[in-house]
DNA sequence: ACCAGTTTAGGACAACTGTCCTAAGCTCCC
DNA sequence: GGGAGCTTAGGACAGTTGTCCTAAACTGGT
């Protein structure tokens, strides 16, 4: 059946986000799907295979997502704070298990897995949405640094929140990023919110 | 012998940075120092107990870090400058297995490690420093929050960059905090550097 | 030269890993 | 009802893991 091989990935999917990959045995796959570990290899070959279909998984997941805030919004700035937003729907497991897309990478670099440009491709999925995003309210010149930017603080503030298991420094966060949004609007033409430059504790 | 002892630890420090806790075995650190893996029993009770080393090793060697690039600034806006570059000095070793500090305590808490918070220690030892930084330049209401958004960003830029493989991307990062460093001196009264509140990309 | 204490090598150990095999059960078409 | 093909259970397998034990080698003081 196909749909044993939706359930195996699934469950590893979530438990390589909770445990790792390296610390996700088979026999953890197998008890969470109810199946013998055995006859894993009538689905996968191997563990990296099932890696190769969590990865993929995710990046359907990912495009779903994307698709979302786009049909959800029109407006390019409204789409980013969906983005941004992500930690606050996501807070509690981001708090326990960090970010699943940067803890997977670093995992992966860390054990020089060929699956990391895969896994990375997740974090491409976004930055080129982000950037769009940037281009349409007119920051053209800078969009991908923009993208990355606000990449890189989403990730930052997942990683130091579950290090220290604080969810009101991950809210902190998340307001300062809509403030750095709302500065971000306001220095440009592109009238979409009135920024009155608050440069409070955002910068 | 002591010295034994703290090459067992040094070696294990590597390790634990390049490969991942898991990801290393007794028998990958009983080759790095040339011992058989029999005999770390008599220096450690556990596996566990070489990585409480490791850490206390690296909160001295953290400590003696802030020491050190407090002697060579008086300079607070200096000291903090001292510590963006950091990014640069070990730019190297971060492309490869991105942050030393925060890819430990992602692992340990996703492996839900008792370890996690001694771990953290670490991030805090940064924390309370740059906090004392701001501190000095007039910004004591929200100086724990500036050193917590550094810490971020820093963090965030590390594992974008290893994920990426990224070089540019990480220098990019330190200009801009570089320059997010400068805005926040030129916003409140104490005069370090002049501040014309440049807005390019970093906002 | 001897002895007590420390340090080492080497291997035993049970548990677990990913992988693979085989035989049984199932399903669906003729 | 029979048979082909897909799916499963269960276990064998070789290798590795962290842990622990024992006996040898080394050390320094007398």
């Amino acid at each position: 059946m196909n749909s044993t091989r939706a359930a195996i990935i699934e469950a590893a999917d979530r438990l390589f986000y909770q445990r790792g990959y390296r610390d996700t045995s088979f026999a953890d796959i197998a008890a969470a799907v109810g199946l013998s570990r055995g006859n894993f290899y009538h689905h996968f070959k191997s563990k990296d295979a099932i890696l190769d279909g969590v990865i993929a998984l995710r990046r359907q997941k990912t495009g779903e997502l994307l698709a979302q805030w786009s049909a959800e919004s029109a407006d390019p700035a409204g789409r980013i704070r969906s983005f941004i937003h992500i930690l606050a729907v996501n807070r509690d497991p981001i708090l326990e298990h960090g970010c699943p897309v940067g803890s997977l990478c670093v995992e992966l670099a860390k054990a020089d897995h060929e699956a990391l440009a895969d896994a990375a491709a997740i974090f491409t999925m976004f930055r080129d949405w982000l950037r769009a995003q940037f281009e349409a309210l007119g920051r053209a010149d800078d969009a991908d640094e923009l993208a990355m930017h606000l990449l890189a603080r989403s990730q930052g503030a997942a990683t130091l929140a579950s290090a220290f298991h604080d969810r009101s420094f991950l809210d902190r966060e998340i307001e300062s990023l809509e403030t750095w949004l709302a500065h971000c609007l306001g220095d440009r033409p592109e009238p979409q919110t009135q920024g009155a430059h608050p440069c409070s504790s955002s910068c």
